[in-house]
DNA sequence: TTATCGATTCTCT
DNA sequence: GAGAATCGATAAA
């Protein structure tokens, strides 16, 4: 797994990188996680079908602009008004696609993951169950310790970030709508969420707001 | 176990 | 000014 395979699209590189290690370092720790959970994004200038859920389906801006840049690139955006997530940028530069990481298994860092996502939460009380620590777009930037500023169009393979390949490749992977996006573009017409089959890391299905197109 | 709904701020039209 | 690649609490079954 190096910078040349990200320069394919995100179609394809998305199931690719479940089981994958990726850590961010930073000045009170390292937090590994090993990814089970991915959803692909197409963009201009690829080769898939024109993709409605994708931030970069019409045109360059501001905040998609990480999008367009090299591959194996991070894409950071802020979402809801309260969470980050983040996406590994695929295809060449010029051209948009990207891998949204969804959701993974906290294997290194736990305690620093366990911190960062309780300040969050005020009022909750005793520890996050250790497979929740990662489940969910929002939660993995924030068990991560990942922000627009900080990260966002960074380097996947330099310093605070590293990636490593799947020590082997999965049994099985499983694949469906994605999740939370509005319009056909969450529909049965796009089933390019990926994801290992028994991993209580992965979140359980939950249909998007018009998923029954 | 599964579904619904409120919170909260950024980006683009 | 609308709506969003979401989360977590709460309600319902």
């Amino acid at each position: 797994m190096d910078r040349e395979f990200f320069s394919q699209d995100a179609l394809y590189v998305a199931p690719k990188l479940l089981g994958a290690k990726f850590s961010v370092d930073s000045a009170v720790g390292l937090v590994t996680l090993r990814i089970t959970e991915v959803e692909a994004y197409m963009g201009l200038g690829t080769t898939g079908p024109y993709d409605p859920g994708s931030h970069s389906k019409d045109r360059r801006t501001e905040r998609n602009a990480s999008m367009f840049s090299d591959p194996a690139h991070a894409y950071v955006y802020f979402s809801y008004g309260m969470h980050y997530a983040i996406n590994f940028v695929c295809s060449p530069a010029g051209s948009a696609s990207g891998v949204l990481i969804r959701a993974g298994e906290i294997i290194e860092g736990r305690e620093l993951a366990q911190q960062r996502r309780l300040v969050r939460r005020a009022e909750s009380t005793g520890a996050i169950k250790e497979q929740q620590l990662a489940r969910g777009p929002g939660n993995v930037a924030q068990a991560l310790g990942i922000t627009r500023v900080e990260h966002d169009g960074k380097d996947l393979f330099t310093p605070p970030f590293s990636l490593q390949a799947p020590p082997e490749s999965p049994a099985q992977i499983l694949n469906g709508p994605r999740v939370g996006v509005a319009g056909v573009g969450g529909g049965p017409q796009f089933p390019w969420r990926f994801w290992l089959p028994g991993e209580p890391t992965v979140s359980a299905f939950r249909r998007g707001r018009n998923a029954s197109e």
